[in-house]
DNA sequence: CCAGAATTTGAGCGAGGACTCAATAATCTA
DNA sequence: TAGATTATTGAGTCCTCGCTCAAATTCTGG
């Protein structure tokens, strides 16, 4: 589809201006016709380079969460901490694309079976991850228990990250933290 | 507005084919025509019941929302395991409603700013009833410690509905019931 | 039963959405 | 540089959305 320069270049321009436009407004603002002005194009040239706009959206969705993995390689050496900081990471400098994480999960997963699978195995994976970097670090943990623990903690990082998105004051980073600190009380700097 | 038998009636229907509508396909896909459609009445009925298809979906989520809440009164004498049981009897009873709980806590708060005070003061209200809660059962806990385990519990909440959400076969109520009794294990009855 | 009020109908409006396509211009490769 | 491929254009299509309204129908209190 894109082979030459102009081609690529345009269609990081378009990613850029679509992830503007769903990082200000969110995904109702989101139009082809704001992603076109703001990328200086014609709907025609949108079209070339992207399937659809639900593509482009994707996209700059699948780039922000792969942006902030701290581990892309997948060699299985993560740990619990650094699973939750790379989340704080993400809800915290990039709150919008976090809402629209979430939005996706409760509302796309129901309406498209494609994008329901997409989420359905995503979510598996995490919780697999978890589950594995949880066992890692304590070994008296079952695989059965590690799972479970790792469901708990992602739901309460995803419960936060809600609390987060209604309330920018909300000490999403203290809470996460604490997650995974869970003997020792909160640590005071004066 | 509604005054007749009929059209009381018929504001029944339309607000019972939003509710399904929204908790089918979230707002995307709750549009007049498949409101009508479900009803089985035509557009004009409907803005002759409704304002707009704005308050047919405030009215759905106000229902919503007071659905969670199961001692309006306040009198201020529920456990915190009662409150954890109404979450799960909410969720599981009535996942209909629970759907459009959630959604409107990712999407709701942003577009409509009404919307989003109506929400913010729900959460406000929550928050300080399961802090109440969490005091009179540990009097350990100060104001502050309890306000913040009552966030904790219940973001939790929250995202442990949204992985039954998206997975009916996930163990809410399991999790939900661990939550609230830490320090004994899971108990088994043979 | 009847007059007035409420309810229902359904074609259709204007706006704005995603998307198309034939023609032209730009770019790369051999 | 010629030929082939890709990129860009922008007017325009088709669709769905929320919503309207005059006319017909149904309901209810007196």
């Amino acid at each position: 589809m894109a082979r030459y320069r102009a081609g690529l270049q345009t269609r990081e321009r378009i990613a850029a201006a679509t992830r503007d436009l769903l990082a200000q407004g969110g995904l109702e603002g989101t139009t082809i016709k704001a992603i076109c002005q703001r990328a200086a194009i014609r709907p025609g040239s949108f079209y070339n380079l992207f399937e659809s706009k639900d593509e482009a959206i994707l996209t700059v969705v699948r780039e922000a969460i792969e942006a902030v993995d701290p581990d892309p390689e997948g060699e299985g050496t993560d740990t619990i901490t650094e699973l939750v900081e790379a989340y704080i990471t993400f809800v915290t400098e990039q709150p919008t694309l976090a809402r629209i994480y979430l939005q996706i999960a409760v509302t796309g997963g129901v309406t498209d079976p494609h994008l329901h699978g997409r989420i359905v195995r995503h979510g598996d994976r995490r919780r697999e991850r978890f589950a594995e970097a949880l066992r890692r670090s304590r070994a008296d943990l079952t695989p059965r228990s590690a799972v479970r623990e790792a469901e708990r903690i992602l739901a309460t990082l995803n419960g936060l990250a809600l609390f987060r998105v209604l309330d920018d004051g909300f000490d999403f980073t203290g809470h996460a933290r604490e997650l995974v600190k869970p003997s020792s009380p909160p640590p005071r700097q004066p």
